[in-house]
DNA sequence: ATCCGTTAGATTGTCAGACAATCCTGTTGA
DNA sequence: TCAACAGGATTGTCTGACAATCTAACGGAT
């Protein structure tokens, strides 16, 4: 458990290594949503001093993942429903921006590199694995984001899609998930993608922002049925 | 100079106050674009420890406000002319967004509050004095983003606004601002506000796009002339 | 037995000082 | 002239300490 293996030697500081670290565990769903956790819990367990760990723990409320109580300590966030549909509305937009931005910008090696990310995903939907579809999804996701040179705009998107990304598995591998969404979801892919191609910056935006749309939907139903289940 | 006068009871953490007041300097301009300053300056002129100015620091940072080089130290943020447009685009998409929600979904008190906005900032224009325009128009946009009652979409329209904060007074009292552009701006808000009164989301979203598009042609037209001219 | 005030423990907020690692700069020596 | 080196400046990180605050258990009074 213990980071700061090379004390002596680090190119990256310390202080992003923890940073990850816990970022990483709180995804992936370690350090579970309501959970609270002490300073001295997680110095003990990443083997680092308050002082750094104190500034990563203020980058993760920054970031939303955390949320700090003072004379408390800290406590894992988890989405209100009303939360969630605020970031999805957000991540609409800023999918939207990126495609845009992408199709008008990019050049052609970019281009054909996210044809093969398409490529991948049609795969894993054929294939039917729901681990390997998120994977395929998200490095197609990624050509656009990396692809459009708006550090701004991938910055606040990686905020926004972090927070979300406990409920993002949840669209795909639910029992609930509706037939035909999984072949719109393709099909929607598909456009954006033709729409790039052509540098048709109004088309690539309306594809994604339609396809995050249906994303949320989805995903909100989900979130919604399991609060009033349980 | 010194923030930490009240050493023993603080209602605010110290942490915050610091960040207040760095924010402040940052923004009317006493620590200016591209100055370097360093912790130890910091630390004596505000008066208090590294480990709160660092986590202050830190903060500024993850705001965009400052950069933090390694081993060199702190550079006030200055914006290059493409982050201006990344901004101001982002700013357009959640100005967009508040205008829906708060026509979605404020009470009436609310939608009252905003039509005495629109009054001052009509006077406002009539006087003609620059900065009481920008006090007023901060006010009533004011009153849409408290009121759309959406913390998220508040808190990262707020982390835009502070950074392209420096370039909002260039619009309005520059020389060459055309002519057309303030009357322009008040017939914009006067259909933003209309189109709240009704709860018609689709015209309040296109309204208020449009208006912070049209202030965001006029900056970045300024910014560019600037940075050619000089 | 129930309720309330008090006390003890746990946790964060803040500070001071220290040392290592790194970067910058100016000087020295070939 | 240029390269190596030394020195200072600055950040990165750790440690230990104390105050302020919150939580919960405890005990006393009604």
């Amino acid at each position: 458990m213990d980071i700061a293996v090379k004390r002596k030697p680090s190119a990256t500081p310390l202080r992003e290594q923890v940073l990850a670290a816990l970022r990483g565990d709180i995804m992936d769903g370690r350090l579970a949503p309501g959970r609270r956790v002490t300073e001295r819990e997680l110095t003990e367990r990443l083997g680092v001093s308050r002082t750094v760990l104190r500034e990563s723990l203020r980058q993760l409320a920054a970031e939303g993942l955390v949320s700090l109580v003072p004379n408390k300590g800290a406590v894992i966030r988890d989405l209100t429903v009303t939360e969630a549909r605020e970031l999805y509305r957000i991540r609409e937009m800023l999918e939207g921006l990126s495609a845009r931005l992408f199709a008008e910008s990019a050049d052609t090696a970019a281009k054909s590199a996210l044809e093969v990310a398409l490529q991948a995903v049609c795969a894993a939907y054929a294939a039917g694995d729901p681990k390997a579809i998120l994977e395929a999804k998200n490095r197609y996701y990624a050509v656009i984001h990396e692809g459009m040179e708006s550090a701004i705009v991938e910055e606040m998107l990686s905020i926004v899609l972090d927070r979300v990304w406990r409920w993002r598995a949840l669209g795909l591998s639910h029992p609930k998930r509706s037939v035909g969404r999984s072949e719109e979801s393709v099909a929607n892919l598909v456009a954006l993608t033709e729409a790039i191609r052509t540098g048709d910056g109004d088309r690539a935006e309306a594809a994604a922002r339609h396809e995050a749309r249906s994303a949320a939907a989805e995903v909100i139903l989900l979130i919604e049925g399991r609060a009033a289940g349980t």
